[in-house]
RNA sequence: GGCGGCGUAGCUCAGUUGGUUAGAGCAUGGGAUUCAUAAGCCCAGGGUCAGUGGUUCGAAUCCACUCGCCGCUACCA
């Protein structure tokens, strides 16, 4: 029975460029989809650019161009990126649109209607000079807990606490400098609680992975809260109905960009939107990354409850990519964007490598480079593209390129590996391919033994139709394998449907083999990868940070003379606490501290008083000699070094993933 | 603090409803080969399944607690 799907990735925001830690999403779906078409279901697969709300205001301002300029370029940006790893929508389209639009109003009017929008009038901060309203991420300001500098508006990342913009202290806008004043406003909030029961029986249907019940239920255990749906102009964004100077939030208009870019679609390819949204005809999957369940989980659905729309069928939430096992960063390269990736290194590495590693749940997964480097270049290259090129090009060197017929053993051999075909199939369909990445390595190893069995390198001196013979049946595995590893690497299929002469292979055809056929040259497939190309990407990825003074001190100061390795292990070198920090009367440099080295306290004179104010310091971490000798001073005993390496403080603002 | 997730070989990860001696790939060591993209094949070493205590005839798997790491905590996006 051919099912009809509508897929969607999360739309990715118009204000930065495509990461590896997007792709992790676009080629899940992109996998996902492929496979469904390949295995004849018609599946459609459809996002857009996020393309509102006040960063791409301000990112538009910065630049010095419009926000409809900066999202056009964005959108072809995107667009190419994602082309590039070889990811095909049916259509990509932006929520900066009529349809758009249109659906956001229509669905603003029913839930009206139905009586669940609210006003409130609330205080937030508003930016005099430029005449803006300010989401809290543009307010800075010094951390009223810990006293950190800099902090943003919502929460401090130096101490990790949680205040409300207006305890901030010396706050002031980023976008002019000024300081914030309060203004009280009108929003119109959707009543989420209306629709808890709702929710809770879509979640019982099965809208969602067990694992993700799980945090929604706290959610729910917490109650339901009203949304904010409302901004103040001046926003980059869809003006509400029947208000003078009041906008959809950037996160209403969103994921109705799905709609938006499924009608946009239709009208182009003569199709009746109505039959594949509202129709019962069509399934309906999301696919988010964990950041934005709240949003997909609960404000979607319930969103679509009260316009009378139809409910998706199945939302998929992944996880974040880490880069040998930590979040990617700027500073050490691994915060690699799409185009930079893209530059050195062929996309289907990273295709190959997701998807030994995705599986249907919302784990982070890693990219462990050196993992990256090997396991493409044993598996993919060495016994994959392998397989074909000891095989394909005896055959047309020195056979005429003509496949015979299978003996009882190839026949064996093919039909061990279309044995496997249900199993690859329902891990495809899971998400769980990196059980089906398993699964056909761990076939490809069965046909290289084969290989090495028959040997034909020396059958083919004596037996050539005996060794075309073992050829047909190991370019027939190679075929089968083609076809379970097609929604992985595309182009490696094309490839190999060209040197077999065959038309594009679907899933369906691991059941026919080929015999007395003729095939063409073989082609590389695909080349290894090089260690260098790849440290040359992490290389260009890395961001040179604006000097701060922690760099600055360890990057300006030459290293001081070799040491034996001896002389290293004597030193005790402790992370510690600075529990206390206090000038010292009559010094000119010489700070006092008291470090909690673990429950014991040292205390400290550091000459430092020049780059660091006590009070900055009192809470963070440095690192510190716990066993060197003590030693009197002008003003006292110091207890471990008077010289000390400053901590970076880690960053904890994540790359956000989509949305 | 509350809640959630994770912790299995040097690395990256599988381990189905609890069931023999815990698996794979890579990496490492040895061997036999040479058709092939220095690939492929055979053999080997390597694990107190984070720890402790329970339930059970039987626990990597279920329960409790401890430790470690990560995330969320509804603000912004």
């Amino acid at each position: 029975m051919t099912r009809k799907l509508l897929v969607t990735s999360a739309l990715p925001y118009a204000n930065g460029p495509i990461h590896i830690g997007h792709l992790v999403e676009y080629l899940q779906t992109d996998i996902w989809v492929r496979f469904q078409k390949a295995v004849g279901n018609e599946c459609r697969y459809f996002c857009a650019d996020d393309t509102h709300g006040t960063p791409i205001m301000i990112r538009a301002k910065a630049e010095e161009i419009t926000p409809e300029a900066l999202i056009d370029r964005v959108h072809s940006e995107h667009y190419g990126d994602f082309t590039g790893f070889g990811i095909e929508f049916d259509n990509y389209y932006t929520t900066h649109s009529e349809e758009n639009r249109k659906f956001s109003e229509m669905i603003y009017t029913r839930a009206s209607e139905a009586g669940v929008i609210t006003k409130k009038k609330i205080q937030q901060a508003y930016d005099e000079q430029e005449k803006m309203w300010l989401p809290d991420r543009y307010i800075q300001g010094t951390c009223p807990r810990c006293k950190a500098a800099d902090q943003y508006g919502d929460s401090c990342d130096s101490c990790g606490a949680h205040y409300q913009t207006t305890e901030l202290i010396d706050p002031v806008s980023t976008v002019s400098g000024n300081p914030p004043i309060l203004r009280e406003s009108t929003h119109y909030f959707f009543q989420l609680s209306q629709y808890e029961d709702a929710l809770k029986e879509l979640f019982k249907a099965g809208y969602i992975q067990d694992s993700v019940q799980n945090k929604l239920d706290e959610w729910f255990d917490v109650g339901l809260k009203d949304w904010d749906i409302s901004r103040d102009g001046p926003y980059f964004g869809f003006k509400i109905p029947d208000t003078e100077d009041k906008y959809f939030y950037v996160w209403l208009d969103a994921p109705i960009g799905y709609m938006a870019s499924i009608k946009n679609y239709c009208d182009k390819n003569g199709l009746d939107f109505e039959d594949l949204w509202n129709g019962d005809e069509y399934e309906i999957y999301h696919f988010i990354g964990k950041d934005i369940m709240y949003f997909h989980a609960l404000f979607w659905p319930a969103v679509l409850m009260s316009a009378n729309l139809r409910m998706p069928n199945k939302l998929f939430v992944h996880g974040f990519l880490t880069v040998n096992g930590q979040k990617m960063s700027k500073s050490k390269g691994t915060f690699i964007k799409a185009s930079t990736y893209l530059k050195h290194l062929d996309p289907q590495y990273l295709r190959y490598y997701y998807a030994s590693k995705l599986t249907s749940g919302v784990g982070d997964i890693d990219l462990s480079i050196e993992d990256f480097i090997n396991r493409v270049n044993s598996d993919l290259v060495g016994k994959l593209a392998n397989l074909a090129s000891r095989s394909g090009p005896m055959l047309t060197k020195k056979l005429d390129g003509m496949l015979g017929t299978l003996d009882a053993e190839g026949r064996k051999l093919v039909d061990a590996l279309i044995a496997a075909k249900d199993e690859i199939a329902d891990c495809y369909e899971n998400l769980n391919y990196a059980a089906a990445i398993r699964k056909i390595s761990a076939l490809a190893d069965v046909c290289n033994k084969y290989v090495e069995e028959h040997q034909p390198w020396t059958t083919i001196k004596t037996d050539s139709e005996g060794t075309r013979t073992t050829l047909t049946a190991i370019l027939n595995a190679v075929k089968v394998l083609t076809i379970y590893l097609k929604p992985v690497l595309p182009e490696f299929a094309v490839k190999i449907e060209q040197f077999l002469a065959v038309d594009p292979l679907a899933f369906a055809d691991v059941d026919t083999v080929l015999e007395n056929h003729k095939i063409n040259k073989f082609v590389r497939l695909i080349e290894r990868i090089e260690k260098e190309k790849v440290e040359a990407m992490v290389e260009e990825s890395k961001e040179q940070t604006a000097p701060q003074q922690a760099t600055q001190i360890t990057l300006n100061e030459p290293l001081a003379a070799e040491c034996e390795f001896d002389d290293f292990m004597k030193v005790d070198m402790r992370v510690a606490k600075i529990a206390n920090a206090s000038a010292v009367e009559g010094a000119d440099k010489l700070l006092q501290l008291e470090l909690d080295i673990g429950g014991v306290t040292k205390n400290v004179f550091a000459g430092i008083s020049k780059a660091y104010k006590p009070e900055d310091l009192a809470g963070r971490l440095v690192l510190c000699v716990a066993n060197l000798k003590p030693r009197k001073m002008r003003f006292g005993i110091s207890e471990p070094p008077d010289k000390r390496r400053f901590c970076n403080e880690k960053n904890n603002r994540r790359n956000r993933a989509a949305g």
